[in-house]
DNA sequence: CGAGCGTTTGAACAGCGTCAAAACAAGTGG
DNA sequence: CCACTTGTTTTGACGCTGTTCAAACGCTCG
């Protein structure tokens, strides 16, 4: 969806003004959203008027190749900010994975309080440079990490947020399939296996409890 | 190396106190230094005291598993910037691939000018942005792009840098393997490949001319 | 001319992908 | 409460792409 259009007399608006903290002392004033699951938050190429923010559900970024074959940039979770960029249109595209709700702020103000505030765009500059370094991990896992390593990296990665020990995946294999350059079936197998191994375990598909983290570990 | 302990009275030391151009319209006072060949410019850990721009030659970003495989992340060449990080300890290794003049500023010296000038910080925010876009596409090339795909991606992005149409390949077959997440050998059965399909020619194997372009494109 | 790398090529192998089917979970309507 | 539908996950069998191991080739530079 293209929210410019959808934005007037929409009555999924929950809110209009309300103060949006982007980073730990960056507040601008936003509004939320609710998107139901793999509703189009924003897509490739249309103009980045707003930077968002997950405050509850979970969303997904991804890219495609003119054939389907599809790549999951991140995953953001509650209080993630996602669709910073600094060119005019979006690279990425953005859906919600669960029902949730999105903050979202204008570009335009962004722009004002960093052209103000210097405190301010080094923080937005953090952002930046945060995501870039998640991105080299990423990247070192994508170009040398068999797929067990692959799969353990992103569970260790998901349990780092989560304080329990108990990971709840709101995505589908497929989408961590898409993520860490794998199919469906290679993510379902290597898990599991993880199982089998006492490394996991597996309550359900959708949640997994870690039980050797250390056997998760590659690197 | 750890440049601090080589700096004082280094015969490798150009000069001091030159103007670096880090971005158009943004010049900082810094020195030059020379490297050869698979020497390290900074380690990983290393403090981040210095942002670099290669002046001649050629540089690669390198990162390590614990057995030894590895991971690069970007080649630079004449006129880029690496070496920009948030972070106090730098998250790569850079070493020159072919005999290389690099400039360095220091990284205080950049918060100063980024502190007092907003378009100063804004042009250091762009450049890490653009590495991010950079890391992006290539997410995409590692998680679902064929060992073809990825070295005809390679090289095209090589030749819209250069302007003529020869592409001269600084780097070993094996680096190339370890930015595209392949094997060295796939990466050399994979250009002699292309150039018996006639869609490049290998004048010698570090030189490569573009015959037919559009046989490399993925999407 | 010979030594030492880097590159190319070959043959066998393995890890992951593909295709297919079954099991499972969750929601809907009778 | 159960039968049915739909989408997700699991599991199996098989094949291909890219890796591994190994050898030959060809630059470049003493």
């Amino acid at each position: 969806m293209y929210v410019e259009s959808a934005m007037s007399g929409s009555s999924r608006m929950a809110s209009v003004g309300k103060p949006i903290e982007l980073a730990p002392g960056l507040e601008l004033p936003g509004f939320s959203m609710a998107f139901d699951p793999n509703e189009e938050i924003f897509g490739e190429e249309e103009p980045t008027d707003f930077v968002y923010k997950v405050i509850s559900g979970a969303v997904r970024t991804t890219r495609l190749l003119s054939d389907g074959r599809r790549q999951i940039g991140a995953f953001y979770m509650p209080g993630d900010v996602f669709g910073l960029e600094r060119g005019e249109t979006h690279r990425f595209s953005a859906e919600a994975i669960a029902p949730s709700e999105v903050a979202l702020v204008r570009r335009s103000a962004l722009e004002r309080a960093a052209e103000r505030d210097g405190a301010a765009a080094r923080k937005l500059w953090a952002l930046t440079s945060h995501e870039l370094e998640d991105l080299q991990d990423h990247m070192l896992l994508m170009g040398r990490k068999n797929a067990a390593e692959r799969v353990g990296s992103f569970l260790l990665k998901l349990a780092r947020r989560g304080a329990s020990g108990v990971i709840e995946l709101p995505m589908s294999r497929g989408d961590i399939a898409d993520h860490l350059g794998l199919t469906l079936e290679t993510v379902s197998r290597t898990l599991s296996q993880m199982a089998r191994d006492q490394s996991i375990s597996l309550p359900s598909a959708r949640r997994v409890v870690l039980r050797n983290p250390g056997a998760l570990l590659a690197a």
